[in-house]
DNA sequence: ATCCTGCTTCGACATACGTCTATCTTGACA
DNA sequence: TGTCAAGATAGACGTATGTCGAAGCAGGAT
């Protein structure tokens, strides 16, 4: 089973168990919905990893290479790759080899989607009371 | 220093720091702020937490006393309590007690400015007054 | 006053997590 | 082929976290 699998398969079931927009005000989370979106909250929950994620997302181009990341903090390479890791297995980002470097970019979906489950309105649909 | 205290201090920060809507792609998160944003998204890394928040959050009235809480799990009163007390740390839920039993809410504020931390585009923009 | 009940705090324990150094893998290039 | 550089993996180590039972606190009821 390839990495790409494991993404995969993580981002299916969020979409499959959270539903596509449904907020988490409206009904209480089932254990299973609340294990899913609490694997992706938590990797998440790490200021480097959020960072991290901020980096690429907001890097030209919407990807960023290992070696960019990498200087920007005070930390050893292995470790700024376990981070890597944790975000791509948490489906959040996904990563490619392209030579001698590595790209990494965002699963902009998944954002949205766990940005949804928190606002009890859908956020683009005029709300015009 | 009250909790009370604790919980408005947290969420004042979070705002001050992370701003109104900042989206985290739009440019790289300062480490000030991701610390602060950690801190939210890590008490909604676990899934006892989050369905919490979200019986909570779903609850009729807007708030739930903590003995509904307890019988939906299967876990010990102190546990329940310790995870209610993370959330509350986190600027996610206030407590206030009302004769024998203590009643949560949802800041919903709070769930707002995380969620559109996460989109590219400002939800709240075609806001009709 | 005394007890009972709902909830929190305390102290202890096993596991998970973040970090490091050392080692391995992969691709480029001579 | 051999070598070098970019990342990933493995293993180790200290700390944080989730859980529990026991004890403490605060309100109501008797």
């Amino acid at each position: 089973m390839s990495k790409q699998d494991d993404e995969e398969r993580v981002l299916t079931q969020l979409a499959e168990v959270v539903g596509c927009c449904e907020p988490l005000a409206r009904e209480p989370l089932s254990a299973q919905q609340s294990i899913e979106l609490a694997r992706v909250f938590k990797a998440m929950g790490d200021p480097v990893r959020l960072r991290l994620l901020s980096l690429i997302a907001s890097h030209v181009g919407g990807e960023a290479c290992v070696c960019d990341l990498t200087d920007v903090f005070d930390l050893s390479g292995p470790t700024i790759s376990h981070h890597l890791k944790v975000l791509r297995e948490a489906g959040l980002i996904t990563g490619e080899r392209r030579g001698t470097w590595v790209y990494y970019r965002v699963r902009p979906e998944l954002l949205a989607t766990v940005s949804a489950v928190l606002v009890p309105e859908k956020a683009e649909e005029p709300r015009c009371a």
